[in-house]
DNA sequence: CTTTGATCATGT
DNA sequence: ACATGATCAAAG
């Protein structure tokens, strides 16, 4: 089959993702001839990367939604058996130097979760990656008690940054979103602001959501 | 080289 | 069990 083309209206993708639900990862990998991994080892991203070809979402962009058109962004969650998130959820790099001016209106964090697709995925560990069932996917957009709960996790941390404090954050921080390193591994460095106020180099970060709040996003789903 | 897609793997 | 810190490939 062809690459999809991007959807053009938020129902046309709603159509698409209704289309998929109950195949597992595997069969539509063969559909599309998008290659199969025997496990994520390696290709830790393979399950985003298959739904976003196959939903015609905008192939590695950087700074705009999967579907810009429609200014939605898609996240794969992988559940248990019981139906909870496995992991948490990568949002967006942390910005460590240049913060004089930043708010939360104007962060990747508030950008990135203004609409989301939600993708489900029964991925417990001893499934194999293609024998993991896609589930029924749903747009969500923060309500205001998560957007007060996000932005106050977003602006506590970044005010430690700004003031030089990066090496005192660690993964325990936030209510419901975290800061954890991200990149290739733990020797790359890049430039933060120091305890003096100059540049030191410390690991590149990232924004995650905690799996209980993403918990949370599924149960007013589905319940609701 | 950095960002995006994430999951792995170990310590508690 | 679960969360934090570490890690990997593709794409731009």
């Amino acid at each position: 089959m062809l690459k999809p083309a991007p959807p053009t209206s938020i129902s046309e993708l709603l159509q698409r993702v209704e289309t998929i639900a109950g195949l597992t990862l595997g069969e539509l990998a063969a559909q599309y001839h998008f290659k199969s991994p025997d496990d994520l080892l390696r290709e830790k991203g393979w399950p985003g990367q298959l739904l976003e070809y196959v939903l015609g979402a905008s192939a590695g962009s950087k700074p705009v939604p999967d579907f810009e058109h429609i200014g939605i962004e898609l996240k794969t969650l992988p559940l248990s058996y019981t139906g909870k998130p496995l992991e948490t959820t990568y949002v967006s790099v942390v910005p460590l130097t240049n913060l004089t001016g930043l708010t939360w209106q104007s962060s990747s964090v508030k950008k990135k979760l203004n609409h989301v697709l939600w993708l489900p995925i029964l991925a417990e560990r001893d499934i194999p990656p293609i024998n993991r069932t896609i589930g029924t996917g749903f747009l969500w957009q923060p309500d205001s008690l998560q957007e007060a709960q996000l932005r106050r996790d977003w602006e506590e941390q970044i005010e430690l940054i700004a003031v030089g404090r990066v090496n005192e954050i660690s993964g325990h921080l936030g209510e419901v979103m975290q800061i954890r390193p991200k990149a290739a591994n733990s020797k790359v460095l890049t430039d933060a602001i120091g305890p003096e106020g100059g540049l030191i180099k410390t690991l590149p970060r990232g924004f995650y959501l905690k799996t209980q709040f993403t918990q949370n996003i599924l149960k007013n789903h589905f319940s609701c």
